[in-house]
DNA sequence: AAAAGCCCCTGGATGC
DNA sequence: TGCATCCAGGGGCTTT
């Protein structure tokens, strides 16, 4: 489910919010993708300072230490001041003075795990090959351009490696080589200059758009208070196969790469 | 170093 | 209605 929009659509429902508090409790329900690597009650009692993103993770910024969490394929936070009973998906419970956060996830490829600080071996091995956020760091085009000439990889799949450029996964990288014309089977390596800056621009104008519209909910995805966004209504290709382009009429492709399937528009993605 | 495949897991849609 | 199969917003890990 969530790409960098939805992660930070959830963020920002829950961040000014959670600041300050301190920790009362903490439940786990089942096993995530990793152990949260601390016991529960020793996490109770510390503060939450912010809340940062950085990729897909959030960062739970505490007084002492850290906790990243991801929210996987099928994750979603609720930030409510008083908890319902625990359902059979609802596997994270951090119940602080402000109210509490619950991550449910029935898929459990999400997690929560606890670091020292973001340079212990735990948070780097999450976090250390990232590439650069699309919306907030200065992202050079000469650089976006050369990481892409060195990798021989289709250009949809090196985009949602995450190494290069990070937030951009299966929705929002058929998205963004639409609206940039270019086909997701591409090597990157052959991408030029004046594309790979389309391409950027992309990307950006992608993501922000759909933080603007709460991002993208097809299945399960909602927000910290539970509303559902609504980017996936504007989509241009993704999930569409077979309707008309709404640039140009031609039916949208469906093809699959790595196992994932991509969206594009054969006449107007050419090459 | 880079690329390709394989998993982790549950639930909804589809087909017989 | 029942059951099998396929597919899904991710990404770390192992193997080529």
């Amino acid at each position: 489910m969530p790409e960098l929009p939805e992660v930070e659509v959830t963020r920002r429902g829950f961040a000014d919010r959670i600041a300050g508090a301190s920790i009362e409790s903490v439940r786990l329900g089942k096993p995530l993708r990793w152990p949260l690597g601390i016991e529960p009650s020793k996490l109770v009692g510390r503060k939450v300072v912010a809340v940062r993103r950085r990729g897909k993770y959030l960062l739970i910024d505490l007084d002492r230490g850290l906790l990243l969490l991801h929210l996987g394929m099928s994750g979603s936070l609720v930030f409510t001041p008083a908890l319902a009973v625990a359902g059979a998906h609802d596997h994270f419970d951090l119940v602080t003075s402000r109210g509490a956060l619950r991550l449910n996830d029935p898929r459990r490829f999400g997690a929560v795990v606890h670091a020292a600080s973001e340079s212990a071996p735990e948070a780097v091995k999450l976090l250390g090959k990232l590439g650069v956020e699309p919306l907030t760091e200065g992202f050079a085009i000469e650089a976006f351009h050369a990481g892409l000439k060195r990798r021989k990889a289709p250009v949809k799949q090196v985009l949602l490696a995450g190494d290069l450029v990070v937030g951009v996964g299966n929705i929002y990288a058929s998205e963004a080589l639409f609206i940039a014309g270019i086909r997701p089977t591409l090597s990157a390596s052959r991408i030029s200059r004046p594309r790979a800056a389309r391409l950027l621009d992309a990307i950006r104008q992608v993501l922000a758009r759909a933080v603007e519209t709460g991002g993208s909910t097809l299945r399960d995805f909602s927000n910290t208070d539970g509303q559902a966004g609504y980017f996936q209504l504007e989509a241009m290709v993704y999930d569409r196969k077979g309707q008309p382009c709404r640039v140009c009429g031609t039916p949208i492709r469906q093809i699959r790469q790595g196992q994932r399937a991509s969206y594009l528009c054969p006449r107007c993605q050419k090459s």
